[in-house]
DNA sequence: TGCATTTGACCAAG
DNA sequence: CTTGGTCAAATGCA
């Protein structure tokens, strides 16, 4: 990749600064939720948040500094490739794909469709049938597109010969749990800001019921700048783990109960399953075994990040 | 009744 | 013209 600009890595930083933040904000989450029984079913999902967050930061780390850290043994892993927008109609957001193997049909698992959950709120806009593929593509945008003007949207195909395979194609970084760090030009921006804190806090508090789990690999800068992101993720699972049940108590059950427990998918955490997480260049195809290996060595990159200190004023 | 999903139409790009 | 992506009215569901 070319070295990005000076207001690219900027972003990027934010980027960091951001997902960190949301990191610790899980983790905080995590040990308030651990003092009441009545939230352990939480306790999954935010576990997938978490280390779903801590990739993100691997990710975006990986594309800051594709120069100065050395190739991971000749792999192409975390090497991503970054290409022009590829066609107008999706502008200039950051696009990324993953490969999503739901490890076993049975389990109570259910991944009905293509619908395999990453934590975000998603609504289905449109399907279309792919020429040569066999099943129909799902076109998805983010429930608060239009109340946050979250522009990220998601595509899902099942694969042809294994239907447990799904590929998903990612546009655009949520925005819809993020502060709007951009100077807030107006008082009305600014209590709106507070509001959006507040019922962020809320949600939290809820139970997770949130709209702001960051999970998967939202990893791509905010920016409008026109750098496209391919890599393919593909996690295998060998075990169900917990059923679904734990989740069957939301109210929005055609995403957040059949599919949060696949949002452990790309948890790397190993108190609930065994899973890898493979990423490789899309173009070279290689499917470095090595990238495992690579990329858990990474993740332990992740551990000290700087924080941000206003993160304890919004719990208090 | 108010959501989300479905589904055919529409549109832009190649 | 073909294909992929989106729109929006119709439909379904809790």
């Amino acid at each position: 990749m070319e070295k990005g600009s000076s207001s690219e890595q900027q972003q990027q930083g934010l980027l960091l600064a951001e997902l960190a933040r949301i990191q610790q904000l899980g983790k905080q989450m995590e040990a308030e939720l651990s003092q009441h029984s009545a939230a352990r079913s939480c306790k999954p999902l935010l576990r997938g948040m978490l280390s779903s967050v801590r990739n993100s930061i691997l990710i975006a780390k990986a594309s800051n500094e594709p120069d100065d850290s050395p190739p991971d043994a000749g792999s192409e892993t975390c090497k991503f490739a970054f290409r022009d927008q590829m066609s107008k109609k999706r502008k200039t957001l950051p696009k990324w794909t993953s490969e999503v193997r739901v490890g076993s049909a049975g389990g109570g698992a259910g991944l009905a469709d293509g619908t395999a959950e990453d934590g975000y709120n998603w609504r289905k806009y449109g399907q279309k049938d792919i020429l040569g593929a066999k099943y129909p593509r799902g076109y998805y945008r983010c429930t608060h597109r239009m109340t946050r003007s979250c522009p990220a949207t998601k595509q899902v195909q099942r694969s042809d010969e294994d239907p447990l395979l799904f590929h998903v194609t990612y546009h655009g970084n949520h925005t819809c749990f993020q502060r709007q760090q951009r100077q807030k030009e107006t008082k009305y921006e600014q209590e709106e800001e507070e509001e959006e804190k507040q019922e962020l806090l809320l949600n939290l508090q809820a139970g997770l019921r949130v709209d702001t789990e960051g999970l998967e690999f939202d990893s791509r800068e905010q920016s409008p700048v026109s750098f496209s992101f391919g890599s393919k993720v593909e996690a295998i699972f060998s075990s169900p783990s917990t059923p679904d049940n734990c989740f069957s108590s939301r109210p929005s059950p055609s995403f957040l109960s059949p599919t949060t427990s696949n949002s452990t998918y790309f948890s790397l955490s190993p108190h609930d399953f065994e899973g890898e997480i493979k990423l490789w260049s899309p173009e070279s195809g290689a499917t470095n075994s090595a990238a495992d290996s690579s990329l858990a060595g990474m993740d332990f990159m992740l551990q000290e990040l700087e924080f941000e200190p206003d993160f304890s004023s919004f719990f208090s």
